[in-house]
This record gives C-alpha cells, sequence and structure tokens, in this order.
DNA sequence: CAACTAATAT
DNA sequence: TATATTAGTT
C-alpha cells in the first residue's frame, strides 16, 4: 500500500500531457455560490483566454490569479438550473498556489498570518476563508512535523506539495520576536472592495445565510482542471498590488523595510532559508512564478 | 459576533 | 489523503 500514495501525485502530472489534448476545455466552472450570489447564470462568454497577450481585454493588474477547482465528478446536468444548494468544488492547492500562500504567511509573520489575511494578501479571486484556514491549519502541522525532523529526515512524498515550496526559517522558531522580517504588506484595493463590498452587500442584500463572497463583479472565479506543474501551463499570476492602501483596517501594514513601490520587481531574496529538505529556491516576493 | 483554531466529516 | 465543514474559543 506504499505505491498508491506516492505515486498519485507523480502520475497526475505525467499523465498529463498538455491541457490541451486533454481538457475537452470550456469547463469554466465558475463558483456556484457566486454564480448564485451574483445571478451569473451562463458562464457567458469566457472571456477567451487568448493563449497569447495581443490586446488584452484586462489589463495585467486585473489579471489576478484564479483559483483552481477539481472537475467534480457530480455531473452538471446541463440547462438544470442548479438547485440552490450548489456547493464549491474543491480547491486543488497547486504548488504555485501553494507558493502564494507561503509568501503571504511569510510576509505577514506567522504571528499575524491569520485566514483572512492571508487570503487577502493571496488575492486570489474564488480563494475563501475557508479554504486558507484549512489549508492553514495543515501547513501549521507540517511545521510542527518538520521542527521535530532537523535533519536527515527523508522527506515522505506525503508532503510532496508543500516541500515544492522553501519554508522561510522564521516558521521554525518561535522566536517571539519576530516582527522583524513582516516586510511591507503591498494590499491591492481588493482588500478595500472587498472589505466594502462585503458591508454593502450584507446591508443591502443581506443574503440569509449565505457567506457573501466577497468580490467585486469583476473578480470571478474561473475554473481551470489541474494544471501540471512541469508544463508551465499556469503560473501567469500577478502581482496586482502596489496599490497603496490608504486605511489600515484591523490588521496592522506596515512599511518596515526601506524597500518599497517598485511596480513589479520587488524581489526579496531570503538565502536564510536554509531548511533540512535540501531546498534550493530562495525566497522571493509575490511574483509567483512556476517553477 | 466575526474570525481563529482544532476537531471532525466527506 | 486532501480538502470541507463543523464546533468550540476568543
Amino acid at each position: 500500500m506504499r505505491e498508491d500514495d506516492s505515486d498519485w501525485f507523480s502520475r497526475w502530472e505525467q499523465d498529463l500531457p498538455s491541457p490541451d489534448e486533454l481538457i475537452p476545455l470550456s469547463q469554466s466552472l465558475i463558483s456556484p455560490d457566486l454564480a448564485l450570489a451574483f445571478d451569473i447564470r451562463t458562464p457567458s462568454q469566457p472571456p477567451h483566454h487568448h493563449h497569447h497577450q495581443s490586446s488584452t481585454p484586462l489589463t495585467p493588474s486585473q489579471a489576478n490569479s484564479s483559483a483552481e477547482f477539481a472537475a467534480d465528478s457530480s455531473d452538471l446536468a446541463a440547462g438544470d438550473e442548479p438547485a440552490r444548494t450548489l456547493k464549491r468544488p474543491r480547491l486543488v492547492w497547486t504548488p504555485q498556489l501553494h507558493k502564494r500562500f507561503v509568501d503571504a504567511v511569510a510576509h505577514l509573520g506567522i504571528k499575524n498570518a491569520v485566514p483572512k489575511t492571508i487570503m487577502q494578501l493571496m488575492s486570489v479571486d474564488g480563494l475563501t476563508r475557508e479554504n486558507v484556514a484549512s489549508h492553514l491549519q495543515k501547513y501549521r502541522l507540517y511545521l510542527k512535523r518538520m521542527q521535530g525532523l532537523s535533519s536527515g529526515g527523508s522527506d515522505p512524498a506525503a508532503d510532496r506539495l508543500f516541500a515544492s515550496s522553501p519554508v522561510p526559517a522564521h516558521f521554525l522558531h518561535p522566536n517571539r520576536s519576530d516582527h522583524f522580517m513582516p516586510s511591507f504588506v503591498p494590499i491591492a484595493t481588493l482588500q478595500q472592495q472587498q472589505q466594502m463590498v462585503a458591508a454593502a452587500a450584507a446591508a443591502a442584500a443581506n443574503p440569509p445565510h449565505l457567506q457573501p463572497p466577497q468580490f467585486h463583479h469583476r473578480q470571478i472565479a474561473a475554473a481551470h482542471f489541474g494544471s501540471p506543474p512541469t508544463t508551465t501551463t499556469n503560473g501567469k499570476f500577478d502581482a496586482s498590488f502596489l496599490a497603496r492602501q490608504t486605511q489600515p483596517q484591523q490588521t496592522l501594514q506596515r512599511m518596515s523595510t526601506p524597500m518599497l513601490h517598485s511596480p513589479v520587481s520587488n524581489y526579496v531574496e531570503d538565502l536564510e532559508s536554509a531548511n533540512a529538505n535540501g531546498g534550493r529556491a530562495v525566497l522571493t516576493l509575490f511574483p509567483t512564478r512556476d517553477d
């Protein structure tokens, strides 16, 4: 029974030659909740993901990363009005997505790294706080596990995902004053929008008990099938921050490090990340790049 | 009470 | 196992 677990991921990767061949395409899965909440009937004209830029209808800044969801075995009856009790497809944490997560946590500091803040920093449309919370829980367990195994621990394939992103040293050190590292927190206007939208939605629509999706009308969750990390299909995330935050909500956003506003190239090299994993990659800033 | 975390369920 | 959902705190 050991072959199963160590294989599923690799097989998953390898068995996906290319999305074009495999994917029948346009399975545009908009988050059911979202679709419902916003009365989005059809995928409408899926913003044809024109492979190449040419005239992009969306500014790069708007081209936020979108969460990828797993293809649910449940068939969506064609033309069948979805019951109001639709649930979101399971989120697939790809290495890229996880990296975004780790970066967010790293820059927030483990102390301040809470689901909501992480979610906001990640700026991945479709991502819910619950998504992040669940992942965070697991990630914390992973960190704890790793603390015990400082050296020589051959990493079981179980943590492949987590191993894909280097663990910032601070994570393993329960140093009480760990607020040294938290670099600037590039909160995009997204945060404000989310807050405002959420408030507005709550005040105006006042949904029964449905979690008011904190997305603006522009932020729509598009679903893709798992893109193999090897094929560089995805990883086209965008750093849509750089918008100076206006009013700090509750979360404290401070610019400690001298470095600051640089349109896109805000790379922070954290060579300190020397984990036992033999992780080679260094810590970069948000600009997620496929490995 | 909203959000966090741990526990539990699928 | 991975992620979702619930439950119990703060």
